[in-house]
DNA sequence: GAATATAGGACTCTTTCAGTCCGACTTCCT
DNA sequence: AGGAAGTCGGACTGAAAGAGTCCTATATTC
């Protein structure tokens, strides 16, 4: 459908969020001030950690807070920690294989078509959200 | 997910065939030589005729053959045709209505992303997919 | 009138997405 | 020391969308 997933839409967010800011903020704090389920933010964050996007601190006074400048981030990179196959289609991305080869010829295009958009998104920053 | 669906990707597969053949080609014969369900692809070439990217022929001897030329076909035509709602988030495209607005400020460059990979949709023709 | 098409409604099955629940571990503060 | 406030992460549920099926009606050609 062309749709980013909600996973992209609150990670988004909650960047935009702690460029705004600056500093270390809560999962907490985002999510209420944003209205989006706790435990569903707190996961996104996690993956945004293990990405090296953000870093995290534990314990109390603890929290998240970007590991880069904020035009340093680009979506291409957000997308990429919060989705498994990004791609617009499946023999658009890596290895192909598709067993329609010899019929279909649309696989070239689609790859141009791909970069085309993967650019597109590599060109909008977090700095840009803010 | 930021993917095609099956429909958009059956739906470019039958334009490009009905571009390079031209004339007049069945559903079956399309979904035999891609390996796609019949029904389904027909479902997908009903929705194609009714926005008018291609016309139909009823009866023994019918099927069906494109209305315009393939290289005045893009992409964001087939999409528009085949999906419901396009748009990369709800605040993207259409009326926005967000009741996030206040804290919340991504929606402007969303709407920027949109209309570069709208752009670039539409600079992507059937005639290229020959 | 039989064969071969499109037209289209209704339905099922599967998968993905969004969201919830729960227990564990870490750190700060008193 | 211990409680409060955080992150960490697995497992689960429910809802919605996607893909695909089934069946019947209608049109056209031979």
């Amino acid at each position: 459908m062309l749709r980013f997933s909600k996973r992209v839409e609150y990670g988004l967010m909650a960047l935009q969020h702690l460029a705004k800011r600056g500093g270390v903020s809560t999962v907490r704090e985002i999510s209420e001030e944003y209205k989006i389920s706790y435990d569903l933010l707190a996961k996104i964050l996690q993956d945004l950690k293990r990405d090296g996007l953000i870093d995290s601190y534990q314990g109390v006074r603890g929290g998240y807070a970007l590991m880069l400048t904020p035009d340093s981030i680009n979506l291409t990179r957000v997308v990429g920690a919060l989705e498994e196959d990004s791609g617009i289609m499946d023999c658009a991305s890596g290895a192909s294989g598709c067993d329609r080869s010899g019929t279909c010829s649309i696989e070239a295009p689609m790859h141009k078509l791909q970069a085309t958009i993967d650019k597109a998104l590599s060109s909008v920053t977090v700095a840009q959200l803010m």
